[in-house]
DNA sequence: GGAAAATGAAACGTTAGCGTAACGATTTTC
DNA sequence: GAAAATCGTTACGCTAACGTTTCATTTTCC
């Protein structure tokens, strides 16, 4: 049984969520590093620069300076790899785990809260 | 009835859509920018860049740039006030429209695609 | 009518992301 | 082992958003 909404619903959610992050968020990532981030926190490790930099049809230096500023922020940490030391391993850490769980309530919040 | 969703269905949710729209729009709004555009299409007219400014808890200037960028890719339009001519009223356009149209599909079928 | 307040925009310097093109370090290939 | 390919980063110049301050215009208040 998969989840509809309604048109209005689905913008009311989107406007929602904006208008709370926009109001309460210092910390303001862009969409391309949101979706970095929502990327290596749902999907099964391990991720490297040039897989993300695919599949989110990105180039690479898009993909090390999102980790750069994201590193900064605590919400993602690098690791390089022992078995190709050219490539590195992205890791989660703590502080964006607990990003993404307020993210996920904030979320469900608002999806809480929309009119029928 | 509201519409209940678990931790994992919000952040897939977000997730989906964050990178469907770095994949295919190209025209990339800040999340501002975004906030702004669904309140002045979700709420309820007038809209004058103080009233965003303190709806949103921004400066004034923010609205104006934002203005300034969504004005130009045709997603929102300006108008003085005659009633007052110091203000003015933000209008929305066909653009801004079709837009969030899509975006509210986009949303909407991600949310149908989501594992039970 | 003249001072004060309010509105939105413009100006300033700063910061951060962008795309493209290189680069050093490693690994693979033959 | 030398040459080619691969991986992530850095460098370059550019664009756009940022916060703060200032501004011109218009309205409100005595």
């Amino acid at each position: 049984m998969p989840i509809e909404l309604t048109a209005s619903q689905a913008l009311g959610l989107w406007h929602g969520v904006a208008l709370d992050q926009v109001r309460h968020d210092d910390r303001d990532l862009t969409l391309r590093q949101m979706a970095i981030l929502l990327h290596i926190y749902l999907v099964p490790p391990p991720h490297t620069v040039r897989g993300l930099a695919a599949t989110l049809e990105v180039t690479k230096p898009v993909i090390t300076r999102a980790l750069d500023t994201m590193g900064e922020m605590g919400l993602v940490d690098r690791v390089r790899d022992d078995a190709d030391r050219r490539s590195v391993i992205i890791k989660r850490t703590v502080g964006g785990a607990l990003y993404l769980e307020k993210l996920g309530d904030l979320v469900r919040n608002q999806a809480r809260r929309l009119p029928l």
